[in-house]
RNA sequence: GGCGCUAUCGUCUAACGGUUAGGACAGAGCCCUCUCAAGGCUUAAAUAGGGGUUCGAUUCCCCUUAGCGCUACCA
C-alpha cells in the first residue's frame, strides 16, 4: 500500500517548487491508488505564520487535487518527543548540554564540518541524567555511528544509490533545549506513525536523507522508500526566492493570471519530467497514467522569467492550449467567476455564453482575457482602440454600418449566414469589397481591429446591440 | 573549507553504445484567411573541456570546470 505525504513548513506562501512537489506525490499515489497525506510541519514556532498556513491551503485548493489524510505535526509533539527518549534511552543519542551560543562560536567553517562535542557524546548516562535532573538545559543529538568507519546507504528511486561516510555526518540534534522536536526528528517520527511508504520531495533533501536512515535505523523501522526530485530554480540558477524573485515564485500568482489549475499543474509536470514520448499537452488522468520516477530527471530545471514576462511562455502556451480544449461546461463558470470579478455579467442565457467562449477562447491565453481583451462581449463600455478606428474610418464604412444595422432590424433572421448574405450584398450594391465591411464590422461591435470571424461576433453580441453599436459607430 | 548532486539548442526535454542528435516553447519566414489567433509547412539553434574504455561514445569511467544543495537547538 503506498503511502505518501505533503509536507510544506507554513513559513511562507506555497512556493512554486513546494506545489511541483505536491503535485509529483499526487500523481504517484493516484497511480498507484494509494493515499496521499497532507501533513502541516509546523515544529518551528518561531517562524510559523498564520498567514502562511492560509496561503498553503489557498494553493492547494486552487490546485483542487485534494488528500485523504490531514496532520499537524504541533499537534503531535508528545509522539515526536517519544521517539527522542527512546532513541536516547536505547544510547542512539545523547543529551549535549553545550548552551547553543558557545557552540556557534566554536565552529569554523574552514577546518571542515563541525561533527559533535566529544566530551557531551562520552559523558556517562547517570552523569547525564543526574545533570538533566539539575534542570540543566541540553538538545539532544543523534549518536551517530563513528567508532567503526561505515556507510549510510540508500536507494533513491530517481538518484539511483547514494552512500555516505558515516564520518562526514554530524551528530544532528533531534530535540531542542525547548522541548520542541526538530524536523529530522519530527518528520521522521511521524513517517514511522504515518506509515509512510514514499517520501516523494526536493533534492535539497537529498544530504538530510542520510540522517532519517540513520534515525529510522535507530527507531528499528525499515526506512521508506526515497524519491528526490531536481529543483526548480531561477533563470539565473539560483534558488527561487520570493526576496530576490517576488511573486513569481508564488502559486497564486498564476492562479490570479487567470490560470487554469490543469495548465498550472501540466506546466510544473514537464520541469523536471517527461512522459518521452514527445506529449506536452495532458489532462489530469493522461498524466497519472504516465508518470513515473523513471521519467524524472536529475538537474535543475530553470522557469523562464524574466522582469517584463514575469510568466514562463511555455506555461503560457500550455494554458492557452488547455483553455481551447478543455470541456465548455468546465469553463464556464470560471470565466464566469473571472467577469465577476471585473463587474461583469454575460449577457444571454448559458446557452449563449457557452457560445461565446467557444467562439473566443481559441485565441485567448488566460482566464483574464475575457473581461479584458473579450470585453466588448459582455459589456457596452469598451475601449476603442485606434486600429480598430481606421477600420471604422474607412470611406463611407460607417454609413453603410447604419444602413446594414436597418437591414438586420428588418430581417426575420438572425443567424451567421443570414449577415453574411446581408453584409455581402450590401457591400457588392455599394460596390466596395467585403473585407472592408467586414474590418468595419468588427471594429464597431468590439472595438478591435482583430478577433473572431466577424460574422460570429454579430452573434455573440446580439442582434439589438449590434444595431446600437453601428447606430453608434 | 568539507560532503553530496548535476551538466544535450535561449528555455523545457527525447535519444537507457551505432540517429542526418528528435520534439515543444520562444524567434524568423511561408501557406491559409474578413482581421487576429489557431492550424500546416520551412528555417536558425545543443551534447561544457580534457583524458580514457570500445570497432564505435550524448550515452560507461576518471579529471577539470561550472552550477546547485547540505554543512543550525530552519524546514
Amino acid at each position: 500500500m503506498v503511502r505518501a505525504r505533503f509536507a510544506p513548513s507554513p513559513t511562507g506562501y506555497l512556493h512554486i517548487g513546494s506545489a511541483r512537489t505536491f503535485i509529483f506525490n499526487w500523481l504517484y499515489v493516484r497511480r498507484q491508488k494509494g493515499t496521499m497525506v497532507l501533513r502541516i510541519d509546523d515544529t518551528d514556532v518561531e517562524r510559523n505564520t498564520e498567514a502562511s498556513l492560509n496561503s498553503i491551503y489557498e494553493g492547494l485548493e486552487w490546485l483542487n487535487l485534494g488528500w485523504d489524510e490531514f496532520y499537524r505535526q504541533s499537534d503531535r509533539l508528545d509522539l515526536h518527543r517519544q521517539l527522542a527518549y527512546r532513541l536516547l534511552e536505547e544510547g542512539h543519542a545523547y543529551r549535549d548540554f553545550t548552551p547553543a551560543q558557545a557552540e556557534l562560536e566554536d565552529r569554523k567553517p574552514s577546518d571542515g564540518p563541525w561533527l559533535c562535542h566529544p566530551e557531551m557524546r562520552a559523558l556517562s548516562r547517570e552523569e547525564s541524567s543526574r545533570r538533566a535532573q539539575a534542570g540543566e538545559p541540553f538538545v539532544i543529538r543523534y549518536r551517530v555511528p563513528r567508532d567503526t568507519p561505515r556507510e549510510v546507504k540508500f536507494q533513491d528511486l530517481v538518484y539511483g544509490a547514494q552512500t555516505k561516510s558515516a564520518a562526514d555526518i554530524e551528530d544532528f540534534a533531534l530535540l531542542r533545549s525547548n522541548g520542541m522536536p526538530t524536523y529530522h526528528l519530527a518528520s521522521c517520527a511521524d513517517d514511522i506513525d504515518l506509515k509512510i511508504s514514499h517520501i516523494i520531495r526536493g533534492q535539497d533533501h537529498i544530504s538530510n536523507t542520510y540522517k532519517h536512515v540513520l534515525i529510522f535505523e535507530g527507531a528499528g523501522t525499515p526506512a521508506p522508500q526515497f524519491a528526490h526530485l531536481p529543483l526548480l530554480v531561477a533563470p539565473d540558477g539560483a534558488k527561487l526566492s520570493k526576496r530576490k524573485h517576488g511573486p513569481v515564485v508564488s502559486v497564486t500568482t498564476y492562479r490570479d493570471n487567470g490560470f487554469l489549475a490543469i495548465g498550472y499543474i501540466n506546466f510544473l509536470c514537464l520541469l523536471g519530467w517527461s512522459p518521452k514520448d514527445n506529449r506536452e499537452q495532458m489532462t489530469i488522468e493522461e498524466l497519472t497514467a504516465a508518470f513515473s520516477f523513471e521519467g524524472v530527471n536529475r538537474s535543475n530545471a530553470v522557469i523562464n522569467f524574466s522582469e517584463e514576462d514575469p510568466i514562463d511562455p511555455k506555461a503560457l502556451w500550455l494554458n492557452s492550449q488547455h483553455l481551447r480544449t478543455i470541456a465548455v461546461e468546465t469553463l464556464t463558470p470560471q470565466v464566469r467567476a473571472t467577469l465577476a470579478k471585473f463587474g461583469l455579467t454575460p449577457y444571454g442565457d448559458e446557452e449563449h455564453f457557452a457560445h461565446v467562449v467557444e467562439v473566443t477562447r481559441a485565441r485567448f491565453t488566460t482566464l483574464l482575457d475575457f473581461p479584458t481583451k473579450g470585453r466588448a462581449y459582455f459589456a457596452d463600455d469598451f475601449e476603442m482602440e485606434p486600429k480598430a478606428l481606421e477600420k471604422l474610418e474607412a470611406p463611407g464604412a460607417r454609413e453603410m454600418l447604419r444602413e446594414l444595422a436597418g437591414r438586420i432590424a428588418a430581417n426575420l433572421e438572425f443567424t451567421e449566414a443570414s449577415v453574411e448574405a446581408e453584409l455581402r450584398k450590401l457591400a457588392v450594391e455599394k460596390g466596395v469589397k467585403a473585407g472592408v465591411l467586414i474590418n468595419a464590422s468588427r471594429a464597431a461591435l468590439t472595438g478591435q481591429s482583430v478577433g473572431p470571424s466577424a460574422f460570429a461576433v454579430f452573434l455573440c453580441v446580439g442582434r439589438e446591440r449590434v444595431i446600437a453599436r453601428f447606430g453608434k459607430a
